[in-house]
DNA sequence: TCTGAAGTGGACTGTCAAGTCCAATTACGC
DNA sequence: GCGTAATTGGACTTGACAGTCCACTTCAGA
């Protein structure tokens, strides 16, 4: 019964903030949460550091979760949104290669500027949680959707500017790119180099090169795989 | 595993089995951490319930192990050659694209057979301990090495079969792949689909294939497929 | 100004898991 | 066989951390 009802209804039986300073904290709370998080992991985060971090109490931390899982549930659904965030404006000025070739830079970039640490804010969570929390990894998987679903929005304008074959299964190959920058982040997460998510994506890009349409002959470099 | 006398400074001794019975008790150890700690991670796996399933004491494992990261230590390097040995034959009996296709179907079929559950085993692991454990993560990026260095090996083996042009770059070709595969193994464990896992090996290989040696057509650049 | 709900402080409790200790047992070398 | 070292059983200690509780403060509205 009680399990039924917080499953169901968890937004509307768990306090949401109602003053302004409310939302406020909750809000201190999960931010401070993802960080640590991001740097460390969601199971090597105690409840009691969120705190400290923000000045926070414990009965503040209850008041807006139902308990542990609950702050970490926030933290994904938050991470999603900052990692969405963060890639939808270079993805959605995407409209030919050398677009593409920036979002290419920008990624590597980022990863440069944290000195390849903390991998992808949103993979390393999914997949420390993916086997522990059900409703995570859902959330998880709808980040990981909705950044495909902006992937092949970046793919789609490429064909509406005729750079790429209207024939290529766009979502397929949106899910590939994601999969080559997902691999490429933990590859340069664990060996510390940037290499591997260079090496990822360039091979990712090269790829999508296939389906180029090219400009007056055919002949040049065009190549068509399977 | 040559890191045997590396622990020399602290408690001087890592106690290595010496009889026959310790091996194996150690043994039975670690692989029952693995085993746990590929269906839930590693900080998720209390020593109590390793020591429960293997019907060993407290005792016994502080005699094999320094503390709790020892053995998650061990699990790592374990776990590693248990990946690579699987990977091995497959990869080692590629000679061409049918074979490297063999070796695409192999690893969607595990997949499947976990039912997507757990993604990659290292590979989960590095995600988990990179930024909690050093060593771990340097064993972690060792055995990702080992991996890019077997699928490099299956790639020479095409370019001494007169299959892959000699001019193309092995190595970050392995290391497309590798990143392809594992972020397609992330994806599959959130989704719980096997499609990121195909999807991603589809075009790795294809990739691959724009630099396959044309039967026919034997210049320094390649034309089209099929 | 009063009132009650939202929000807050922080001490307290209970549990669980890591790591210690030592006595008991087994096995190997001589 | 004997002695020493390896191995084992398991109770015990310690500490950390999730979660509870209640008194207190702030604030909006009647």
């Amino acid at each position: 019964m009680l399990l039924a009802v917080k499953r169901s209804e968890a937004a509307a039986v768990e306090r949401e903030p109602v003053t302004s300073r409310g939302v406020a904290t909750r809000q201190r709370i999960v931010d401070a949460a993802c960080d640590l998080v991001f740097e460390r992991g969601a199971a090597a985060v105690p409840l009691d550091e969120v705190l400290a971090t923000t000045g926070t109490s414990k009965s503040q931390l209850y008041h807006y979760f139902a308990d542990r899982s609950d702050l970490i549930r926030a933290v994904v659904a938050r991470q999603g949104e900052r990692v969405l965030d963060l890639q939808r404006p270079v993805l959605g000025a995407v409209d030919g290669w050398d677009a593409l070739g920036h979002w290419r830079d920008f990624v590597v970039g980022v990863v440069e500027g944290l000195s390849c640490r903390g991998g992808c804010p949103i993979g390393s969570l999914a997949d420390e949680l993916a086997e522990l929390d059900e409703e995570a990894r859902i959330e998880a998987a709808s980040v990981f959707e909705r950044w495909q679903a902006l992937l092949a929005g970046a793919l789609r304008a490429m064909v509406a500017a005729g750079q790429l074959q209207p024939e290529a299964d766009i979502d397929s190959l949106a899910l590939a790119t994601l999969a080559s920058l997902e691999g490429g982040l933990l590859l340069a997460k664990t060996t510390r180099t940037t290499a591997p998510v260079e090496v990822a994506l360039d091979a990712a890009i090269a790829h999508l090169r296939t389906f180029a349409v090219e400009p007056g002959s055919r002949s040049r470099s065009s190549r068509r795989t399977r």
